[in-house]
DNA sequence: CCTGGACTGTCAGCGAGGTGACACCATCCG
DNA sequence: CGGATGGTGTCACCTCGCTGACAGTCCAGG
């Protein structure tokens, strides 16, 4: 069991040198990543003040970013390398409820409605990740009316995948389910198709047993539409799945 | 099946006196609805900027908002009065995704994203809604800060209880599934407590068949937590649905 | 190189929930 | 007032996924 604060973990310097240009690189990846650029371009200050508050952090696998309803709020976190798993305990046993991949931002929730998170954030892998403090994610959204309607956006979006989410989870047989998952998770890895996850991971996003994710895996496996590898999951015919989640 | 469109609906005229104050009216009550107020309060320039776009729309029980994969958006639905379904038909029958109430907010999502909402809109009971339609919802969000603020809350809250909605249905038996479910929807209601839903209804939001629901509501009924009617259900004992919830 | 911890593969038995069907009741509307 | 529509209550049968367990496999760290 890992009890280790965000606090522990290495907070980069980046005192070194004057002309070090790592926190411009960063912002304008945030500003990339966050919400849809088409709506609202950010202007050169509004990436210039990102790149003034972003602080990079490093978390080693394991490592906790929050715990489940933390009384008060640790900032908003950008994952810019790795993946981060938010997991719920409840009455019969673990539930993820969704696992953050580079460019996922989380944390401002809580800030914006004044509410706790339910659940927990830990790394699954070696993890980097930008970090913005209450006080200057506020002074963002307040200053940088562009930086407020992209935030926006990403909201937006997240909710629009939150939607998705429930649609192809309720009332759906596992295989359904699961070849969705595969498909979604898939695709948003960065090098193509691969889900770098254990079965167990995969079975808690589905609130589901382990041993009948692996039967319907082995499935899959056996019809030549997956490779299944040491804690990842390789998709190797989409259309198959496509047909299997439309049920 | 009803194939009626928006546009089909009575657009109520106002026109009839110089002092009606209605649409004022109207925009206080979305200014208290939409998000949280104490981030950011409006100004009273803010609200007359509402109250002059607001359109009122009245709608007959069974009539649609918009049809599901519309290709172009019909603008923003903010629901005044009445109960509106959103739903999908899915391989295996219909999912409700969820029920807007007064003060629920719809369709400003696939605006902000130009995305298609993948889900159909019916009007359960006869619906007063407020309708903005796309140019004037990015004229308001542009032109008021405020506003955009406010707005950014309400999206907030509705992605904080979507990712509750998923913690509360993923591995957890249908018992525990159907209170958290009651609680959830008698704490919405008007009137304390009676969710004014058909049992089919109520059976697509869980994603699960009509019989087994009501096999556990007349169980809850037998040990007197709650009170079965024709399309209703009325919470009689929170406590005990809670203890069920958690399993 | 070896050992501990985590992950995978599999099984038999069981119970929750799906299926389809049918009778009955409430409400609405002609 | 009487029929149409749609909601409720219930059943027998059967499938799917859970439970708990155990053996095999991978791999990081000492």
């Amino acid at each position: 069991m890992d009890v280790s604060r965000w606090s522990d973990a290495l907070r980069t310097t980046r005192t070194g040198s004057v002309t070090d240009d790592a926190p411009i690189r960063d912002a304008a990846w945030v500003a990339r990543c966050v919400g849809r650029g088409a709506a609202s371009p950010l202007a050169a200050g509004d990436v210039a003040a990102l790149a003034e508050t972003l602080q990079p952090i490093e978390l080693r696998a394991g490592q906790s970013l929050f715990a489940p309803n933390a009384p008060s709020s640790t900032g908003v976190w950008i994952v810019r390398s790795g993946q981060v798993e938010l997991s719920v305990v409840t009455g019969r046993g673990r539930v993820v409820v969704g696992v953050l991949r580079p460019g996922d931002v989380e944390g401002d929730i809580p800030l914006l409605l004044g509410l706790a998170l339910p659940y927990a954030a830990r790394a699954v892998d070696p993890v980097t990740c930008l970090h913005l403090t209450s006080s200057d994610f506020e002074g963002l959204l307040a200053r940088h009316p562009a930086i407020a309607r992209r935030w926006l956006s990403s909201v937006a979006q997240r909710l629009a995948t939150s939607h998705e989410r429930l649609i192809a989870l309720l009332g759906r047989p596992l295989p359904a389910q699961l070849a969705g998952l595969l498909i979604d998770e898939a695709d948003r890895d960065a090098d193509g198709g691969e889900v770098r996850l254990p079965q167990r991971t995969l079975a808690a996003m589905l609130g589901v047993a382990r041993p009948s994710l692996n039967k319907i895996l082995k499935g899959f496996e056996r019809d030549g539409h997956i490779a299944v590898g040491y804690a990842s999951v390789r998709v190797l015919d989409t259309a198959a799945l496509q047909r299997i989640r439309s049920h």
